[in-house]
DNA sequence: GTTACTATTTTTAGCAA
DNA sequence: GTTGCTAAAAATAGTAA
């Protein structure tokens, strides 16, 4: 019955760390869920751990098209829709290729685990298919962001005073 | 006096909904960072808000070299040292872009704030300049990763049995 | 708008089964 | 490994200055 107040270190323990993990895995999920619902605001939780096969992310793909509702409902945004349609089209695509991932992700965790992270600094949490059957999915990914892209570097070099 | 339990539903009060709200980000961060340092796992929080000029982002770039410290440490990755040199140079840009794009944002906030999301579920934590004089960055970063991932693809399709 | 305070709620560390 | 339990610790809603 000792619960003591817990010092601020790394748990040496490895089974006490994972229920540690566990436990505060699911309380910082939660809060993160919480601040969305009490304040509307978009506040997003990213695990790596090397007991999940995948990153963890929060909010989930229902998750963002309640955020994207409300913001298609601001005022003066008409002029987006187009980029969220495409938007919500990439992210189907990253849906479809993360569920591939996970079929394929099997062992070679460590290494996996690694990757994740390497991509993770880079690009974020989308989550980049390591199959050669996928590299086509992830091209199209890129395709499309450098699209978009290169559209709002036009528009700039033209001289238009809309911020993009 | 009166402490009641709250309800779990969108805080109607404008005032009341962005103090809750600057409490929760703050325990929502501490948390995430109490992840690592007990468990050494990496749990990344990120929050967009109109109440802040930039995406809130944790761990910061310290918090970020910390995992990749570990990650350098582990067996079996010393082929993948020139990915983390690389990764930390482009982290070096980013910290730079973000800087400028901080100055640069003053107003427009609302469309600035759609535009960050839309960046974000696209390429995550990744903020892009906004400002034409910033472009130049972003086409280096997309540049770096586009060779990297390249790089990967050959590798690939050169038939190597190595998953990256 | 800040803080600082604190009653109350919520999270959670350590155990037990 | 998993639950469920609960005392203790931590977070926080409401208030005041």
């Amino acid at each position: 019955m000792t619960r003591r107040k817990v010092k601020l270190a790394f748990i040496v323990n490895n089974s006490s760390r994972k229920t540690t993990y566990k436990k505060r895995k699911r309380g910082l999920l939660k809060k993160a869920h919480e601040i969305l619902t009490l304040c509307g605001i978009y506040a997003g939780a990213i695990i790596y751990s090397p007991y999940d096969p995948t990153p963890e992310v929060w909010p989930t793909v229902e998750g963002m098209k309640q955020v994207i509702t409300t913001f298609r409902n601001l005022p003066e945004i008409d002029r987006h829709n187009n980029m969220f349609n495409q938007q919500e089209f990439v992210q189907q695509r990253i849906t479809k290729a993360d569920k591939l991932l996970l079929k394929k992700k099997k062992d070679n965790r460590e290494v996996n685990l690694t990757e994740d992270m390497y991509r993770f600094l880079q690009i974020g949490q989308l989550t980049i298919p390591a199959g050669a059957r996928d590299l086509n999915d992830l091209g199209y990914l890129v395709d499309q962001y450098l699209n978009s892209l290169n559209r709002r570097i036009q528009i700039l070099k033209g001289g238009s005073d809309v911020e993009i």
